[in-house]
DNA sequence: AGCAGCTACGACATCGTCTTCGAAGGAAGA
DNA sequence: TCTTCCTTCGAAGACGATGTCGTAGCTGCT
């Protein structure tokens, strides 16, 4: 179909148009002075020709390829796909193209690093946790280019970030939980490694103090944030008889919230009747359940086109990232939660 | 932080071995005869200096980036996500770079087309088509580098893609409706443009037909895949009072299913004792619905893995892309489907 | 010792763009 | 007419990696 496949170069141009190349050059980027007649003749060619300047040799000549890496552990989980929506959109909107890495678990740092921020073909990297990455290797990443976090701190360090107001979100949601008179709660929670998981675990033991309870007496059930493990889990804390039966299941996401209706309803266990569930991030499909969870809204497109922003902003020198804020998180009140059922 | 930025180039490695810079190049490559102890020397020296090799220069000597672009008309649609997914994860198993494209809606081509692929930033695309893209704009771009259709085909061309049997698909989910006694259906339609869409109502007519019905007089509401359009054209489907009352809704996908189920679940109508619904697509969404969507399953992650893997063979020449194979789909029967109320 | 034949390696041009530097040309002033 | 200055442009390198080509050095043969 297509024979020789050599596209024009600035020379082609600078031929045709009968000035010189670095001319050429002047009129494509408005680096220098030119006479208009010359601009009218080079830009004539460039149309003619159908000339498109070679963004290899730009990235080589200007160290920088105008493209950011977006690192996600799982697309197939839609808060992930929402942030890539959003990071996406901003980049483009500022003539940044969005590259997707989703490495193998193992290395992510170290892949991220070398083959990408070192080898120049990604200018940074805003890297979404997933599962387990080593804070140290991250940290070390911070060091080859610059990286914005999403939803993901270390502890002790400053990094730039865009977080939602996690440890919020789970307070209120604790709390409105707690408000229909639940005495016995379960807490399903996501990794203990990652900061999600800790900040909204700390939000829901701060709710739990203010309604006079004690939290270290509210089991926490450790899981993954998928939502097979929000089926075992909800299985496991409600495997038990009469009284000491859970009446509510604190969920940290809502994939596991979703695991744990399942099981309710693979079981018989009716919700929210006999049992309250809560989730986190409001995913879509919440309002679609039966019933209806009632979960956290976390702004994720918003916070992907933050990251973007926060990045690029870091690109051009124009902040240094140390001015985090708290994205603001919004509880939505559905069907899954009612008052536990008087005792007997 | 990082003071100033510069990386070790081959010159350095070559300098810190004692070595010349091809002699640097032959042992990275592979690319000619070396002694074993200037290799070691080598490769010692770039072990201490951490060196990495400037991708942007590959790129401009070797006329390839290594980069394939995905252009994808809404991540927030979990089925594009998906296929994203399998993009990725087939890209990088073979060392791919996949950049993500979510171009306005109006230029999509031109876009691509100047600013990427002429550009050398792509190597390739895989496209998947959104809403409206001209057949013209589309077959252009493929002119300017290789293109790999997902979920569509341009009439008269047969060029490279990856397809799911939407035809079948929706033949078979119509006859499992209209076996259960149906005689009153209406079809709530993708965009007519849309080669899915043709598909899908191609098949589902064929149902009808096979099973004794005039197609012509089933009422077709053409919808545009999205939520909102499927609850807007229930409404309109079954505003019609008494017996004239499609039983049952043909629905091109999933989103547009939900659509249509909230829409029935806002004004009382049961599901599926008053009306059957059913969808296309089988989103991980569709079975956790009350009632269970009955659908018909696309393998999206499969599809987009084998969109990749065509891409790369066509880009190495291992094949010319015409032997598309179409990928099979099958029906996932759940609880949105019932026969019809006995007449009064 | 001298020559063919081979391996191992280095100098150099190339990819396409950007950028510095210096010079040519014109205009203005003395 | 001759200087001075400014605008406008072209030649000539980078940028970093690749690949061709030629040559130095070695082996083995006569």
């Amino acid at each position: 179909m297509t024979t020789a496949r050599r596209w024009p170069t600035m020379k082609d141009v600078a031929q045709h148009a009968g000035v010189s190349i670095s001319t050429v050059s002047y009129v494509l980027n408005d680096s220098g002075p030119v006479a208009p007649d010359r601009r009218a003749r080079v830009l004539d060619a460039v149309r003619v020709l159908n000339y498109t300047p070679n963004e290899s040799a730009r990235s080589l000549k200007r160290r920088s390829s105008c493209t950011i890496g977006l690192v996600v552990p799982d697309l197939a989980n839609q808060f992930f796909a929402l942030v890539a929506q959003g990071v996406e959109r901003a980049a483009s909107a500022r003539d940044m193209l969005v590259v997707l890495c989703a490495p193998e678990a193992a290395a992510v740092a170290e892949s991220v690093n070398a083959r990408l921020l070192r080898s120049q073909r990604l200018d940074g990297v805003i890297y979404l946790s997933g599962a387990a990455t080593s804070p140290s290797s991250l940290l070390e990443l911070t060091r080859v280019g610059p990286v914005v976090l999403v939803d993901e701190q270390i502890h002790g360090f400053d990094l730039p970030a865009v977080v939602a107001d996690g440890r919020r979100g789970a307070r209120e949601i604790a709390r409105h939980v707690l408000e229909q008179g639940h005495r016995r709660v379960a807490i399903i929670g996501g990794p203990s490694a990652l900061w999600t998981a800790q900040q909204r675990l700390a939000g829901y033991r701060e709710a739990l103090a203010a309604a006079g309870h004690d939290p270290d007496e509210v089991p926490v059930l450790v899981g993954d944030y998928h939502q097979p493990s929000g089926f075992e889990l909800a299985a496991r804390a409600l495997d038990v008889a009469g009284p000491q039966r859970p009446t509510a299941l604190l969920c940290a996401n809502d994939l596991m919230a979703v695991g744990a209706l399942e099981y309710c309803k693979s079981v018989g266990i009716r919700v929210p009747e006999e049992v309250s569930i809560v989730g986190f991030d409001d995913l879509p499909f919440a309002q679609l359940l039966t019933p209806g969870l009632t979960t956290v809204r976390q702004p994720a497109e918003d916070m992907g086109r933050q990251a973007a922003t926060l990045l690029l902003d870091l690109l051009e020198n124009k902040t240094d990232g140390c001015d985090n804020g708290v994205l603001p998180v919004s509880l939505q009140i559905r069907n899954s939660v009612a008052p536990p059922a008087g005792p007997g």
